[in-house]
DNA sequence: TAAATAGTCAGGAATAGTTATCAATTTGGA
DNA sequence: TCCAAATTGATAACTATTCCTGACTATTTA
């Protein structure tokens, strides 16, 4: 019989890290949140592990900012608003919806192409550096 | 009297080198496509221009997809469909508008923002990618 | 014209994020 | 208990991007 192989501890305790969040972690904010607690992780370890969450469907990648990857738990479609500032993302509430079927058959047959997902990307000031740069006075 | 300043030889080269084709193209691929014609040019060359374009106003960044930051010559708002097995990217013709004001609207009130932009990608097989996934019959 | 100065530019070294390697350890099933 | 497969930490390797420093170019001054 096809038992459910278990997480092991560190694969388990890097998951709830993720999961545990809203902040769309990188994977050193995954490290360095853990290794207080596990001492000997190491951080090919974390992005190892993330490599199978993604393969899993249980993890999925949106994007890299500023240099580093960024994951979401959160795999139901849903669009982020990235500070272009701090990199801060949050999750824009779903219950609207931009894109629907008909734009997926706009794209396919205007492409010739097989469309199967689609992001989303609000970029600005999250309201926290708005009114930093409302301080400073620079209308950079 | 403020004269404009020219373009160096080889900033011109790179930057016409982006304009003149509709690939999205890495530093790299610009690198490559150039340095035939002038042998001693440098990579670094290529990322410190293209970063004065972007700064210009006049060449953006359409994401990192593979491990490379892709660029985009054309600053009108328009989508982009992202192949995920070879990384082509295609613009997809304008005269749809996914998002409108009153999106950017409701994003700012739920996220206390001030959205300056957006991006919509699609996501899936191109056209070439699709007949090779058919010819092995894998359903990856 | 020549010297002094300032600003621009480019090659190559350095850096940072990520991935690969590998020996050692742990795990799950028989 | 035994074995094969999975997992791990340490570290090297890799690759995209940035930084440093010297060379070059234009401008100013006399």
């Amino acid at each position: 019989m096809q038992t459910r192989r278990n997480f092991s501890a560190k694969r388990e305790a890097i998951y709830k890290a993720i999961v545990n969040t809203n902040i769309h972690p990188t994977a050193e904010w995954v490290y360095d949140k853990l290794k207080p607690e596990i001492p000997d992780l190491s951080l090919g370890t974390v992005y190892r592990n993330i490599t199978v969450f993604k393969e899993m469907g249980i993890v999925k990648s949106i994007g890299v900012y500023n240099g580093q990857e960024r994951y979401d738990w959160d795999m139901s479609p849903h669009s982020h608003f990235v500070c272009t500032a701090c990199f801060k993302i949050t999750d824009i509430p779903k219950g609207r919806n931009f894109v629907d079927k008909s734009m997926y058959d706009f794209v396919e047959s205007e492409c010739n192409s097989e469309v199967k997902s689609h992001s989303i990307n609000f970029f600005g000031l999250c309201s926290n550096c708005r009114s930093v740069s409302n301080l400073t006075t620079q209308s950079k």
